[in-house]
DNA sequence: GTGGTCTAGACCACT
DNA sequence: GTGGTCTAGACCACC
């Protein structure tokens, strides 16, 4: 995997494993990695693979059993909130970009459609 | 002016006015304010100032002379062509997040039409 | 290190690692020391350390990772690119200066020898 | 005239001008524009245009005379000394940083010779 | 431990 | 007055 230097890299794999999710490479309730499996996949130090199963912990996304491993949760409105928030953060964000460029929002849909051609 | 303390203050400096020239606040051969006036309105440190203009200069968007000040550059193609790079980058990375969640172009629009009205 | 006055500190370091660098005194994809490091065996301030790094950086010589270190890139073919490159400048500036003093290039040539042997 | 943003302005005009005299577009014992002429032609302040004259004046090239203007010396022999100087310069800087590369002088001699072809 | 950022205050050369 | 550089010391996020 290539990192952007300008963001964390916990960051960043958390972002690919949510993706995962999201997109159902990995299945609700599945077994995640160990930290030490994410650690080699990812080439990032066990530290930063504990961090990673930390925050999405800590966001829901998945649970810890003692002596088990780390699993994806099994509640499914978890999974669609998460995709739904961040959709929405991707449009606010695009809004507010395009705002402060002084482009409306007819032109920047015209400009989606463009690039998509 | 407020900061979002997840970015590095002297971006966020340097996009306000970046965002002041491509708005025409400021007009391209124009002086800015010296480095010290601009840690003044800005509230930072003269030397936060300083690394703004210097890396506004290294992108070409002003030049300095020597005991003279910093001035807007006057190729007005360079203006517009960030504005252009700035649109560019902010539809592409909108499209790939939004690539990555699973969502077509035609929802995405949907959505940011939504939220408009 | 003797500094010369004329040149900014920084400057001067950039300088010595490239050398050390093109002169395989440290090699391609090598730790290099930390800030903190290079403060200390070069006598400059902590912050003089970090632009030293950042410039080179910027030019592509090197490339850091967050929390880890600062690295020589791994692409011999950029270390190749810049002694090349400075070895052009290097004749270019020369050639300009001898031009402008109204001596030939063989008279140049001749006072090259001279001088050396 | 483009001036070189790293080097001070009124470095840049001293050395135009010894070119000047060195080549003989201006002669030994004429004079010079005034301050003012100097600044308008080279578009400087006047201030740097009296350091100009000031440095040239310090190094022997050029004398004043009260209410007359600012002439070019009259000895021969300054001009000449000047121009191997500059030249004697060019090939000490020259040879420095060819053998901080690792470039013989035979090398070096080389690109010279292709560059001129 | 590492680099990244920021403040504070200073000195200098240039215009 | 202007930008450029440098030191000193601090805090933070990251690994």
């Amino acid at each position: 995997m290539q990192y952007d230097s300008k963001l964390p890299i916990y960051l960043q794999v958390i972002n690919a494993i949510k993706m995962d999710i999201i997109n159902e490479r990995i299945k609700c309730g599945q077994k995640l990695p160990s930290n030490r499996e994410l650690a080699v996949t990812y080439t990032i130090n066990p530290n930063t693979a504990a961090r990673v199963y930390q925050e999405l912990e800590r966001e829901g996304v998945c649970f810890t059993r003692r002596g088990m491993g780390t699993f994806v949760t099994e509640d499914e409105t978890i999974i669609k909130d998460i995709r739904t928030q961040m959709a929405d953060e991707a449009i606010v964000e695009f809004l507010k970009k395009i705002n402060e460029l002084g482009i409306s929002v007819e032109e920047a849909v015209n400009m989606i459609r463009q690039r998509e051609e």
